[in-house]
RNA sequence: GGGAUUGUGGUCUAGCUUGGUAUGAUUCUGCGUUUGGGUCGCAGAGGUCGUCGGUUCAAAUCCGGCCAAUCCCA
């Protein structure tokens, strides 16, 4: 029995039933009444609050202030880049009216702010002696997504953060764009136990209206690659339709240089994939709303006042120790329900106390992510339990990129490209420098170039499509 | 963009073919019993059958629109 409490799915089998089911029983998210759009519960908006604090420290340090930016954008300002708006057109949400009359200049619900900030900079800049302009906005981006959406993955409304900045030189922006990237890095693999890949998108797959975009990918377990973050060098394309002008030291008026940048809840959907099981949601210590949870174990009355006592005193060492600690004291569930309750919901490390435990002065510690139980005595415990919070994100990253380093092949012909592929594989695969080449394959394989890591150029091999001089060896895969 | 499937107490579900008082389990509340990997018993609570409309004396059931979810293909 209890087949219907937990998930009733293998990740192996039915990965996106078990993805599914992950998000609704670990009570991270549900849908909300109108398609493609989730409600985020406590569990799951705790984690993304992990996150945008540990952002948050990154990006002051490096000079960049919060600040907040309406929704709704005219029409006249969103088309005021023109490639820019047709790459976003498809997905705007407009608002048409307000109450029965029409409004003539339509509002969009902002797919991405790049327009509205812009027309502001311009306002605010006026000299070098303003700039650089390091300006993050933590909010929410609206895109019309019509089909096959996936909550974290793939929803109509996405929590986000997104930064733009504005320089005097392109070297500067390009900096910029460069450490965003390495602060996006180090937030991923430090907090959510994930590896990924950098490096540059293709023409073909950068943001529209950037000069080039850099990207960190990571391949899931199904074999489909996930974009976690990008860091796009707008270079002038901004600053000319809207006017982001300074003047020099020579009192010359001068274009600015600009960067944007983004990572969204998208982080929390590649988290849950990465590292969840058959048992439910497997969370990374850092970002765990809670960190370690306590079970007490009794029979009778005396029993259960001892080993109370006891688990309460180790709660309040912990907590004291800035442990993220919860003693489940809950009197009409089992100790085994609660073992099974607690590993769905992904708790990384569980505290087993008992009647026989405490004669023995100890307690058996359990780990979510491999399951692994041992004794621990109880005095100095506080230290043991944060090096093994240590240790347990330590494991899972390391686990995680075994699997990414074990998915990740190269090859040399179009045949064994398709055929890796299929094994839901990431694929460095020569290619040359005609556009078209890339296009057919992607229309032919589904899979794209999802990133052209630093120093993967290379002229020595032959396209993998068309056989002529290759130009780069970058990642192919299937995409999210 | 094309196709398929699904929607019944919080959750899973029977009933639908052949229209007539909505089935069971789980959950929840109370009491007792149990508790080291999803205890058991008794009593009680909980449903506009996704939604709007049509057919009919009568619709969860038949028909249509819409909404939502899932999967497959481009």
């Amino acid at each position: 029995m209890g087949k219907e409490i937990g998930i009733t799915v293998s990740k192996e089998n039915d990965f996106s039933e078990w993805f599914t089911q992950v998000v609704i029983k670990a009570e991270l998210a549900d849908y909300a009444p109108v398609k493609g759009l989730i409600v985020l519960r406590p569990d799951g908006y705790s984690i993304w609050e992990s996150l945008k604090m540990s952002l948050d420290k990154k990006l002051a340090k490096t000079g960049h202030r919060n600040g907040f930016l309406p929704t709704l954008i005219p029409e006249s300002l969103l088309s005021k880049e023109k490639k820019h708006f047709a790459g976003f057109n498809p997905e705007v949400f407009w608002v048409t009216h307000s109450g029965d009359s029409e409004i003539g200049d339509r509002l969009a619900l902002r797919p991405t702010s790049e327009t509205l900030a812009y027309s502001l900079f311009s306002k605010w800049i006026k000299s070098w002696r303003d700039l650089p302009l390091k300006i993050n906005f933590w909010n929410t981006a609206l895109r019309a997504e019509i089909k096959s959406t996936k909550p974290f993955l793939r929803t109509s409304e996405f929590l986000w953060q997104e930064g733009h900045t504005v320089h005097s030189t392109k070297q500067e922006a390009e900096q910029e764009v460069a450490d965003i990237l390495e602060i996006y890095k180090k937030t991923v693999e430090e907090e959510l136990a994930i590896p990924v890949i950098t490096g540059k998108k293709t023409e073909l797959e950068k943001f529209v209206g950037a000069v080039y975009t850099f990207t960190m990918e990571s391949l899931m377990p199904d074999g489909k690659a996930l974009q976690m973050g990008t860091s796009h060098f707008l270079g002038q394309n901004f600053s000319k339709p809207f006017d982001v002008k300074f003047s020099d030291s020579d009192n010359v008026e001068n274009f600015a240089w600009q960067t944007s940048w983004g990572v969204s809840w998208r982080l929390i959907g590649g988290m849950i994939m990465l590292h969840g099981d058959d048992n439910g949601l497997v969370l990374p210590p850092r970002v765990a709303p809670i960190q370690v949870v306590i079970i007490p174990i009794y029979y009778s009355d005396k029993d259960k006042e001892n080993v109370i006592q006891k688990a309460t005193e180790i709660h309040d060492i912990l907590e004291k120790n800035n442990v993220r600690v919860k003693l489940d004291d809950r009197d009409q569930v089992t100790p085994g329900f609660k073992f099974n309750d607690w590993e769905l919901k992904g708790i990384p490390l569980r505290i087993e106390i008992g009647p026989k435990d405490i004669e023995k002065k100890k307690v058996v510690l359990a780990r979510r992510h491999n399951r692994e139980k041992h004794d621990q005595v109880i005095s100095g415990i506080e230290k043991m339990v944060l090096s093994e919070l240590v240790s347990i994100h330590n494991d899972m990253f390391a686990d995680a990129k075994k699997i990414l380093d074990g998915k990740t092949v190269t090859v040399c012909t179009y045949v064994d490209f398709k055929s890796e592929l299929e094994k839901g594989r990431m694929i460095h695969a020569p290619i040359c420098s005609n556009q078209q080449c890339e296009e057919k394959i992607k229309e032919e394989t589904g899979a794209d170039v999802r990133v052209v890591p630093e120093n993967s150029d290379d002229k020595t091999l032959k396209c993998i499509y068309c056989e002529k001089q290759s130009e780069s060896i970058p990642l192919f895969a299937r995409g999210y």
